[in-house]
DNA sequence: TTGAAAGCGGTACCAT
DNA sequence: ATGGTACCGCTTTCAA
């Protein structure tokens, strides 16, 4: 019995070809007589025939490897996202090497280089918060390897995108705080670096200029590291609660922003919307469990990754060097719950 | 300048030296003098020099890639899993290639066979809910691919194995809540084909029968997908509301039961603990902010990745066949909250 | 329509 | 200690 995988090799010999015709009978179709085509097919499926991955490499110098770099895997928001890319990916036989970058300028130039050197065929990037500088990433775009930008973004490399509507979600956000009377309104964000900060923010500050309210600096708290550590949360509600005007709803910009921020007011006793509200980005599955329950802002992060994979696909496949680049940008939804409705059991 | 990486070749004509020469000195370091390695060295750290992964792959039938099989990414252990089998590939210079039964046997054959024509070094797998035979995994364990099953295991293959005190785990949560003084306590857990479902249960019945509890199998729900969809739990919940003696408490056995019937029993306004008090095995971030504050089994889900793959790395690259097994057991955590203690609020 | 052979970038055996 | 070379499995050019 043969344990081995057999190889065109095989076939060539047991079927009396030469190893050209049996290669080419395998993929090109064309100048194959439909009969050899059909007797090499057929032993081939006999055998179960599976080309070697690693000598296709070698030869066509593509890896069918794609490479991924976000801040973590066990979170909600990324998590979701890996399913979504996975589900095209495998769908034509890629296969993802995930990399995390724990929000590090420095891994994430460390994945970057470990991607190249694993020589994929191109990468789907979330930027760390701690970047602004993508040298690293402009060095092998010009060498030809193809990017999507995905949730955090840069401008400074032109290629297709895909975020959500951050600046949308962020203003309904505020919105639904200020038309559920609240007046001073804090907002918890990550590193000013990223993209998404910056399309948040926007969308918090439309929200109060167009209804009226003063901007006030010191209601936007930044955290560095994305809430990567609790420390940097329970500072920015520190500086908040020490505030002249304490602020009676707080607009969190992340997942960890806002199960961290939930949990310290917790923690502190500060009723929830009763002496605080609290609504933010999240993709949790289960909001509603939370007491009270939590109002979020909920991305497609599934969709996100779906569609930042066909694009990558898209590109590494293209039989002619890409232009024209889009920037998808996917609808958010405020979903509603408690935590940011003051009704009179909390009055 | 020169966008492609350098090869071996280039090395040898820039050095005057011939390839089989510089092959050598940038790996078996004997029988070269230590001139020319060093040159070799030197000058391959100058040029960036990076072996090409396939052409090695090709020539030494290893691809450095280790198969995952998990039911979901998008999961809170398995995140966090994934989290820990990443830490030592990467620094082992592996990479994973993560596939998703989604609890089905079909899709977890199907994954089989894609690592294997993907030429995985070996397999890191728990196993589907719906998974009884393991064939498939048998026919690959004896060409030789070593695997390591973790979670949720099967007997059928000898190999090394990682595992969480299942039993201990379940044993604690239930006398936790025979001690709170409840009388009849439910089980709602997974397919009866895993392990952990039998470990758990062996632990909820030891509890029992140390307190001179009947063991009611009425009592005892299976969801045979593990709560993928919610409509299991919903019938599970369904069937024991409708006892005779409607359960005082329920143990869940996993993340997705436990914040499944959480948000069931909330949803219908079933009081807990007041009503029906709650605890179950998850690996949720920040369990204290569910209202009630949720009691959970906590297992190291990312000490388990991490054990995991550094046995199967030890497998791979095993100079001489392994014969003796480990099964690694690794403690878990009983993190008492409101849902499983009933105080005077509640009576 | 088919075959021979070079070559992708390494490794390792056999010589020297 | 170093060099020549076959080979891993496949693709593709060139020739027949």
């Amino acid at each position: 019995m043969k344990l081995e995988p057999i190889t065109i090799k095989d076939i060539a010999k047991a079927l009396d070809l030469s190893i050209a015709t049996v290669s080419r009978a395998l993929r090109d179709s064309y100048k194959i007589s439909s009969e050899t085509k059909q007797k090499v097919l057929d032993y081939a499926a006999a055998n179960n025939y599976r080309p070697n991955l690693m000598a296709q490499s070698l030869k066509n110098k593509k890896s069918r490897t794609i490479g991924l770099i976000i801040s973590a895997v066990p979170n909600n928001f990324f998590a979701e996202v890996i399913n979504g890319i996975e589900s095209v990916a495998s769908n034509k036989d890629y296969h993802v090497i995930i990399t995390q970058s724990q929000e590090s300028y420095e891994k994430e130039v460390k994945n970057t280089e470990h991607l190249a050197w694993k020589s994929v065929d191109g990468l789907l990037v979330s930027l760390s918060t701690e970047t602004k500088d993508v040298e690293h990433f402009k060095k092998l775009h010009e060498k030809g390897v193809p990017f999507i930008f995905f949730d955090r973004i840069t401008n400074a490399i032109k290629t297709h995108t895909v975020v959500a509507d951050n600046k949308g979600g962020a203003r309904a956000a505020t919105e639904h705080f200020i038309q559920s009377g609240f007046k001073h309104i804090a907002h918890i964000t990550s590193s000013a670096n990223t993209s998404i900060t910056q399309e948040r923010l926007a969308g918090y500050y439309e929200a109060l200029q167009q209804n009226n309210i003063p901007i006030d600096e010191a209601y936007v708290k930044y955290c560095m590291h994305g809430g990567m550590n609790q420390d940097e949360i329970e500072t920015a509600i520190d500086e908040l609660l020490a505030l002249e005007t304490v602020p009676d709803a707080i607009f969190t910009a992340s997942d960890r922003l806002t199960i961290g921020s939930f949990s310290i007011l917790k923690r502190r006793n500060i009723a929830i919307p009763g002496k605080i509200a609290l609504a933010g980005f999240s993709n949790f599955s289960a909001p509603e469990l939370f007491d009270p329950s939590l109002t979020t802002v909920r991305q497609p992060a599934f969709e996100m990754g779906k569609a930042a994979a066909e694009l990558l696909i898209e590109l590494i496949e293209a039989k002619r060097p890409v232009t024209s680049f889009k920037k998808i940008e996917l609808p958010v939804e405020l979903e509603i719950r408690n935590t940011s409705v003051r009704n009179k059991l909390y009055i």
